[in-house]
DNA sequence: TTGAAAGCGCTAACAA
DNA sequence: TTGTTAGCGCTTTCAA
């Protein structure tokens, strides 16, 4: 059915061989023959076999992007731009993407060698980086070229991109406690989440410099969800002594944790303070907007794209690894006035 | 570097044949062999070339599904939640999926037909189908398996998987218009998507049974964005003769319209009610939670994906398409108290 | 029960 | 400038 080198052949009257130079620009090959070969291969709508050059050039020009789901549902406004990030980046520089979606534990370190070993990819996008990775251990070991997005905790040099969470946290800690706001509950994940910590060091940070005692914070753990940050906030108000701000490690959380003082009629911003973290594009139209801090979630999948596929070709990477600056964006939900110059954007 | 199946047959002093055969648990091989061959096999963690065996078997147990974005960004929580019920149901069924970013028009065909020329793929989901879909009208023509995600106008017989969003319309048109509702405003996006076209008959459906003119409607275009729900409600408010209801064709506007409602400090629900599509996560999480239609997405996702398993495996499909029932979710974004019932599993 | 040989479609070293 | 040959790793006739 497929058209071939061979037929193509046929057609010209050459060698497979002077066919397949002839489609790669090769200049041993005659002008003349390259002509009536690129004009039969149009007229046939030849398309090279993917498999047939990759088993060949042990190459496949794809890379894997395996899914850490917990649980079966997976519904985050975050990554499905990160992936159209990296997607479209993949294509820009004529990479497939091979998405899987594995939890955490038993198959997923067999999913990684499996992918390599089968000579499927050329190397993986690892995303949610853990405290300690088995992931990022292995493939640094085994020497198979990825780019994470996050870090991990024993700081092994190795390529990522990552948003600076501390400072970031710094930015929203400053400026609630500027706004007066001193009883801070924090809104936490899984421990294994690195980023979650740095996020939670920077917020102590703050406290610190503003003569707080971090200590005091009280810290609740969600898991990312709305639902989670729901239920964190409940349990919060309907315990004694209610924060002035609660900050939470993402805006999923944050809008969960309006969603809970919503319901009990207390105004978000004016009586508690509500902050979240990423910027994801509901956030600018909660009730009211949310104050966060922005990450260029879309640019962040093309970078760690491209640095992957410049591993890939053993092309020198001018940084290895890159930590963005965090970009606060005062909304409403922090009591603050709305800043017109910081909306533009969002 | 990978261990192949000729290091096998060295190892055992077997023949590459014998070493495939009994790996592939031919019962012509000597169960000592067969032993013997897996046993090695596992010592030496052979994984089979991928690549190789494609080639050879001319199946690359491999889908495809491209995302048809417009613009570089596409954040939609909807389809995070259907790529991991499509890429569960692969990883169950031993498929891999392929995925690819590109926006209709120009390049869209070709890329289909490249995926499929190369071998690279054995079919197809396709999503978010169109009036007169170019995709669906080649992959059908050109006998590749494939499976939608939506119908297209013709009513062409392709397998496909759908909910019926007239019927769900109805519900939601019931509802208001017993409600009390009876200046409704639809928020629509581009016209090529068929879906929405769909919503809007059911809508003018409910209008004629309640003796409402379906033309006194006003509908505004979006593009499916908060952003865009936001707008076209902003631009309703600014208007004469503001609607008593906003039926938005899917939950992203929805929120958006909420969003503009909120900053007239017009109350939603009581004031103005408003509507979505979808039940996405946020659905139950907004402010007030949001009136809407549930859609089983992580489900759909998996069904899609096993019908597409099926028609390449050539089984007999027991239903090539399938329309699932729309189920209303009241909650108080339309005004109506909540009721308990309906709450649970949203 | 086993193995030799051919071939999937392609690229690349080497000859001519 | 072109063609012959070998081989990527696998499966599958066909003989032995």
């Amino acid at each position: 059915m497929a058209v071939t080198l061979k037929q193509l052949a046929e057609r010209t009257g050459k060698s497979i061989t002077t066919v397949s130079r002839a489609l790669a620009g090769y200049d041993d090959v005659s002008e003349e023959t390259k002509g009536l070969v690129r004009r039969v291969a149009d007229e046939l709508h030849y398309t090279p076999n993917f498999l047939a050059r990759s088993l060949q050039k042990r190459r496949s020009r794809t890379i894997s992007l395996i899914l850490p789901t917990v649980g079966p549902r997976f519904s985050d406004p975050f990554f499905s731009e990160f992936l159209t990030g990296v997607g479209n980046m993949a294509a820009e520089r004529g990479y497939d993407l091979l998405l899987s979606v594995q939890a955490p534990g038993e198959g997923e370190m067999e999913l990684y060698r499996r992918k390599v070993s089968s000579g499927q990819v050329d190397g993986f996008v690892v995303v949610r980086t853990r405290r300690r990775d088995p992931r990022i251990a292995w493939l640094h070991k085994s020497q198979v070229p990825f780019v994470a997005f996050g870090r991990t905790e024993n700081g092994a040099d190795f390529p990522f991109v990552d948003v600076d969470g501390a400072k970031g946290m710094r930015l929203i800690g400053d400026h609630l406690i500027g706004l007066g706001r001193r009883r801070i509950a924090f809104l936490s994940s899984p421990s294994e989440l690195l980023f979650v910590e740095h996020r939670l060091d920077g917020l102590r940070q703050a406290m610190a410099a503003h003569g707080l005692d971090p200590d005091e914070m009280r810290i609740l753990q969600g898991d990312l969800t709305q639902k989670s940050g729901y239920e964190a906030t409940a349990s919060l108000l309907d315990g004694a002594n209610p924060p002035s701000a609660i900050v939470a490690c993402n805006d999923l959380m944050a809008l969960g944790a309006m969603s809970a003082l919503h319901e009990r009629g207390i105004s978000v911003g004016p009586d508690i303070a509500v902050t979240g973290f990423d910027d994801i594009p509901m956030a600018e139209h909660a009730h009211p907007p949310l104050t966060t801090i922005h990450q260029p979630i879309y640019e962040i999948g093309r970078m760690v794209c491209e640095k992957l596929v410049r591993l890939i070709a053993g092309t020198e990477l001018a940084s290895r690894s890159e930590i963005l600056e965090p970009r606060l964006i005062v909304r409403s939900s922090c009591g603050a006035p709305r800043k017109q110059s910081e909306q533009a954007g969002g």
